[in-house]
DNA sequence: GCCCAGGGATGCG
DNA sequence: CGCATCCATGGG
């Protein structure tokens, strides 16, 4: 079991703040969180987290422990205009998610609600991720590729169907290149390539699942929060903040989707 | 019954 | 490059 500090490590802030969609809360509200093949349980008391697995050194990673979130909400809350969003989304931890599972789990976000996406996601690892006991893998790409369109139109993707199949394929052999790049821009522009991939979906990709931070997902949330005048396209928004607070953009972002979205 | 959702593809100029 | 239009589905 690994014990952390709750200054910076807010499980249900971190959970539902949307980057993430593998969840179920427990009755005595501790939360099962599942990644790839396995699963953790994490909870807390009044100072701490606590997070029980058979894989700490996965979960570690995944929760990004080894990173130093004081540094980050220090500097991000020398921007005036959201020192308080800062204060408020203190506890979330940008988490260090497989990349595979990270562009499926994007693409079937689409124009789609985080209720649905994750309902849908569920209903996909049921039907032919791997039988783990209390619950299901999600699918390898191998597994993803024995669907046909109408299968994936039966789990409810509607018109993603048809991107998830093409894109399952020409992933082959392609992530772990992906995976290696460094460069933000590079990558959201190499995950551009492939359908079912725009601009928001690549800079979700870059940060959720590459840990680039500097990008700067512009979704209909962060639009309305970020338009202006002078700043009247979803690019001309993402440009600007991805300047304004480099490799701090994809935690600013944050802060901003989730304090939006919990004042709705 | 309506509007909206962590938008993207396509076609047009 | 910018812009308009279309797209399946279900949550609220």
């Amino acid at each position: 079991m690994i014990k952390i500090s709750k200054r910076f490590f807010d499980i249900k802030a971190t959970l539902t703040c949307g980057q993430f969609f593998r969840y179920s809360e427990n009755a005595d509200g501790s939360f099962f969180v599942y990644s790839l093949d396995k699963r953790c349980k994490i909870w807390q008391d009044t100072d701490s987290v606590f997070l029980l697995t058979e894989d700490e050194k996965y979960f570690r990673n995944f929760f990004d422990l080894d990173t130093d979130y004081s540094k980050i909400v220090n500097t991000l809350s020398k921007f005036s205009d959201i020192s308080a969003k800062v204060e408020y989304g203190k506890g979330i931890r940008i988490l260090r998610q497989d990349l595979t599972e990270t562009i499926i789990s994007f693409i079937i976000s689409a124009n789609n609600n985080i209720t649905r996406i994750r309902k849908t996601i569920e209903r996909i690892c049921a039907r032919i991720g791997t039988n783990k006991g209390e619950y299901y893998a999600f699918p390898t790409l191998e597994q993803l590729r024995t669907l046909s369109i109408d299968d994936f139109k039966s789990l409810g993707l509607g018109y993603r169907a048809e991107y998830l199949y093409k894109t399952c394929r020409d992933l082959e052999g392609e992530v772990e290149r992906i995976g290696k790049i460094t460069d933000s821009e590079l990558a959201h522009k190499e995950l551009c390539k492939f359908v079912g991939i725009g601009p928001k979906v690549a800079d979700c990709i870059t940060l959720f699942g590459m840990h680039l931070t500097r990008s700067y997902p512009v979704d209909t949330w962060i639009f309305k929060e970020n338009e202006t005048e002078e700043l009247n396209t979803p690019k001309k928004v993402r440009d600007y903040y991805l300047s304004l607070y480099g490799d701090y953009a994809g935690f600013a972002q944050q802060y901003i989707f989730y304090y939006a979205r919990e004042h709705r």
